[in-house]
RNA sequence: GGGCGUUUAGCUCAGCUGGUUCAGAGCAUCUGCCUUACAAGCAGAGGGUCGGCGGUUCGAAUCCGUCAACGCCCACCA
């Protein structure tokens, strides 16, 4: 068999994954197993694939293929969000592209568009998903606007409004004037913005002085809407405006002066303007004081007829505009610089949220965050890490109610019907809205033509929020074979981000539609940032293209640069050299491959430096196999592989091949060749979860396979004994062998030139001497002299000496032997200093105290040695 | 303004209930090697007052206090 010297990934992971799809490896079915599901946050359908996806899953693959390989039921449900707002906007972009406006199409031949962009961009995503390996099962591929998806949100929502948890009404909202749209708190994303504070001159109604109060606003462009000054009743300096009013510039209406005492007296001039239909603190004063409420905004961010002045204008414009008119009036009395945080839209970042009166419809969150905190709380859902479990609880502690519907097509329209007499009802579907009319009137000749559905969607979250019910259908279907086979699922993949948009309310929809949690682990990932911690962004053009990452490093390589770089909940760094870094190993492992898969197996007897081999490495795999369950215990991913690739790497390739490897052109005996072949098929299915399709590759030329078999579907190796004598006399083999190679270097002895080990004083386990003769290319071991011609050192307790005729550079033995010897003192001073406090010795633990002494007698006895050599070197 | 988190080698990070698993790993660096599996490699080596200060303790990277820097989340101060 013919082997390239360097792995080429190209053409197996191809071959690998249409064998996966072809032989149906990754499809579930509920069956006797214990399911292990896993639901994919899922894209939004018009995504491209960029390195958050990257990271999320391949973390998911990792956990789904490793527990498809312990056993599990494995179920990886793939998906994609219709993501109603982001979606639109882009339909909105490309019509107004082609000339065409939203608002002179019908809701039909809008939705017709979105459809067509959404078939011809939705899953691409997905598509690319499968150049990273991700092992979903495709047969089940959903979409949050799916006929089944789209009955349960309808279902739901009927469902929370017959519990009286969702109500409609004017409340102030934010507005988005772009989308023009509502949005819920969540969606608005506060920026620290320069800006001015300008202070406005309120002449008082009457005074005969013509006195003015000023008041400092951040946007002058609101006066038209003022209906009120505050002032704060316990303000010295404003008391002679108690019980006056005054004018609002330019605008000429007369308004009172009232008093509360929620305005900070330090602030400004400590008075307040009061626009009760766009300020939310304003609104608020407006309902306590009865305050008159003018609109004087239009829903796309112009002014509108009520404000009587600049009407039409961009509030923008009327900002810029007003101050001149005011400054020209006199009313401006200065402008100063100031910084303060706007609320943006999260979907059109440029835009700033406008506070708005509207009537909209709300999910009440009482009852929902009280199911949902509890088993957080308790852990019952695991957050790793758990600080996120503070934010959890801070969030639903403080929860207000969801405005849950959105001034747009694309998403889920809103099931309420109003009725020609007024009022509304709401259903399921149209049919059972028209029996309900009937019903509410006793108008029996009510049609379906006298209802009128609301115009609005709702908000795409009210969709995902039931993803991992409604994949398995378990809305509509309550108790069906999958949904209690699936339900609840493993393990939720996300970042942190969307804890409040996705997380916590998956958690409700959870327990008020399942009864129990939605999934018993949440894993948030970082940040993905390039590797001088920048976040990555289009404009800066530091987020690398994943699909030519894999093409550059492979996938396997691709995914172990990102899992080397992915601490649970810290932002990742990610460097393409990580990504190189996988591709080496890959080439690591591969070239091992062809070492192995050369050897010529002969009948002849198995050396005793393979004996040991064996068994030092098959301890050496099990306590490494616990340490990786450990890991995965804790969803410490990125350790987990890196365990595997010092196992592969140190212990595997440079440890133990080295060990069994036969000279060259000798055959291996055939016991030590089938036992290294298991190892390394142990090594690939541990190494599967990580990197897919190098271990599906190299398992399938390890052994007999037939049609239909592979990696994906093995059983993960399990532990066994672990002889940790053995382990730890092996670490001071190695120690021995690294000291040899050691003096080797430094005098600059070729390898080929073998040695003899003499060994001074001290003990020397001669059991490992084979591998010692192996590895170092030693001629001998023996007991022995050591003359002023040989180089000797320690290893632990014992010392060596290798006789090196007049190679020895006395000057240099003496100051190697003088530096340590001042080491040892001074260590040996720091032991006694312990030893000799009481309070040491009578209160440490005795096994410590115990370990002290031997450090003592250690220390001592390698202290005699090293005076003996350096005596022996002086004369 | 409140809350949370981070600070350990040049970089990215481990370090659990204080004491030989206590100063570690990977990468990078340096030195020597084209040793027939692998130079995308092998062998070896160097490198840190564990952010500062104070405290508890026989003993602190680890516990407590405080300060500093950075990061994140939340919040209606115009």
């Amino acid at each position: 068999m013919e082997l390239t010297s360097k792995y080429n990934p190209q053409d197996i992971e191809q071959k690998w994954y249409q064998y996966w799809l072809d032989h149906k490896l990754f499809a579930s079915k509920p069956d006797g197993r214990e399911a292990y599901t896993v639901v994919i946050p899922p894209p939004n359908v018009t995504g491209v694939l960029h390195m958050g996806h990257m990271l999320n899953e391949t973390i998911q693959d990792i956990l789904v293929r490793r527990a498809r390989m312990m056993g599990f039921n494995a179920c990886w449900v793939p998906g994609t969000d219709h993501a109603s707002i982001a979606t639109e906007a882009k339909v909105v972009n490309r019509l107004a592209q082609q000339g065409i406006k939203k608002a002179d199409l019908t809701r039909e031949q809008f939705l017709e568009h979105a459809w067509d962009w959404t078939n011809e961009h939705g899953g691409i995503i997905l598509k690319q998903l499968r150049r990273l390996g991700a092992s979903c099962d495709w047969d089940r591929t959903a979409f949050t606007m799916d006929e089944k998806r789209s009955e349960s949100v309808i279902k739901v929502f009927c469902d929370l409004y017959r519990k009286g948890l969702i109500y409609r009404g004017v409340r102030m909202v934010n507005w988005d004037p772009k989308a023009m749209t509502a949005l819920s708190d969540e969606e608005v994303v506060y920026k620290e913005e320069h800006s001015k504070l300008y202070y406005l001159r309120y002449k008082v109604e009457g005074d005969a002085e013509g006195r003015y109060a000023v008041v400092a606003t951040t946007r002058p462009e609101t006066i038209m809407g003022d209906t009120a000054m505050c002032i704060n009743p316990n303000d010295p300096k404003n008391t002679w405006l108690k019980g006056k009013r005054v004018i609002v510039p330019l605008v000429g209406r007369v308004i009172p002066v009232i008093e509360d005492d929620y305005v900070d007296i330090e602030f400004g001039t400590g008075c307040l303007k009061v626009t009760p239909a766009h300020d939310v603190n304003d609104y608020m004063l407006g309902e306590k004081y009865n305050l008159k409420s003018i609109d004087i905004f239009n829903d796309n961010g112009t002014i509108s007829e009520a404000a009587g002045l600049y009407v039409g204008m961009d509030r923008f414009e009327v900002r810029k505009q007003i101050e001149k008119d005011l400054a020209e009036a006199e009313l401006l009395e200065k402008v100063e610089d100031y910084t303060n945080k706007v609320g943006f839209s999260e979907r059109n970042p440029d835009t700033a949220i406008e506070p708005k009166l509207s009537m909209q419809w709300f999910l009440k969150m009482e009852h929902l965050a009280k199911i949902a905190l509890d088993p957080v709380m308790k852990d019952d859902i695991k957050f790793y890490p758990s600080k996120y479990k503070n934010t959890y609880r801070h969030w639903l502690e403080n929860i207000k109610d969801w405005c849950i519907s959105r001034q747009l097509w694309w998403g889920h329209r809103i099931p309420a019907y109003y009725l020609p007499e007024g009022g509304f009802v709401v259903a399921e579907t149209a049919e059972k809205a028209l029996a309900a009319a009937k019903a509410k009137t006793g108008n029996a000749a009510l049609t379906l033509n006298d209802l009128r559905q609301d115009e609005d969607a709702l908000d795409t979250w009210f969709s995902s929020w039931l993803w991992p019910i409604s994949l398995f259908d378990g809305i509509n279907n309550p108790d069906n074979e999958e949904i209690n086979y699936y339900y609840p699922t493993a393990d939720l993949v996300t970042g942190p981000d969307i804890i409040f948009f996705w997380v916590a309310r998956m958690i409700m929809a959870g327990y008020e539609y399942k009864g129990t949690m939605p999934f018993r682990n949440v894993y948030f990932t970082g940040i993905v940032r390039d590797k001088l911690g920048r976040k990555m962004s289009k404009q800066l053009g530091n987020s690398p293209d994943p699909l030519l990452l894999i093409e550059k490093y492979g996938a396997d390589g691709v995914r172990m640069g990102m899992m080397l770089s992915a601490p649970a909940g810290n932002d990742i760094l990610f460097d393409e050299a990580l990504c190189e870094q996988g591709r080496n190993f890959n080439n690591k492992i591969w070239n091992a491959l062809r070492l192995v898969k050369g050897w010529q197996v002969a009948d002849i007897e198995q050396p005793e430096s393979a004996k040991i081999a064996i068994n030092w490495f098959d301890s050496k795999l099990s306590a490494t196999i616990e340490e990786i369950n450990d890991d995965f215990s804790k969803y410490r991913i990125s350790e987990a592989l890196m365990t595997v690739y010092k196992l592969f790497w140190d212990n595997f390739s440079s440890w133990y091949l080295e060990m069994v490897k036969p000279a060259y052109q000798q055959p291996i005996d055939a016991q030590t060749y089938a036992a290294t072949l298991t190892y390394f098929e142990k090594l690939m299915l541990l190494l599967h979860p990580f990197m897919p399709f190098i271990t599906e590759e190299i398992w399938q030329v390890l052994g007999q396979r037939s049609d239909g078999d592979s990696i994906m579907v093995a059983q993960m190796p399990t532990a066994s004994r672990v002889d940790t004598t053995l382990l730890s006399d092996f670490d001071i083999v190695k120690e021995l062998i690294a000291a040899v190679r050691s003096t080797r270097l430094a005098r600059n002895i070729p390898n080929k030139e073998a040695l003899e080990l003499h060994i001074v004083t001290g003990t020397h386990h001669h059991a490992y001497d084979s591998i010692v003769l192996k590895m170092c290319n030693l001629a001998s071991i023996s007991q022995g002299g050591k003359d002023a011609t040989a180089a000797s050192f320690m290893v632990r307790t014992t010392e060596y000496a290798i006789p090196l005729g007049n190679n020895i550079n006395v000057e240099e033995e003496i100051a190697k032997a003088e530096a340590e010897i001042e080491y040892l003192t001074g260590f040996l001073a720091s032991v006694m200093k312990k030893l000799g406090n009481e309070k040491f010795v009578a209160n440490a633990k005795p096994e410590i105290v115990t370990n002290e002494r031997k450090k003592q007698a250690d220390a001592e006895s390698k202290l005699a040695t090293l005076r003996a050599t350096l005596a022996q070197l002086r004369k």
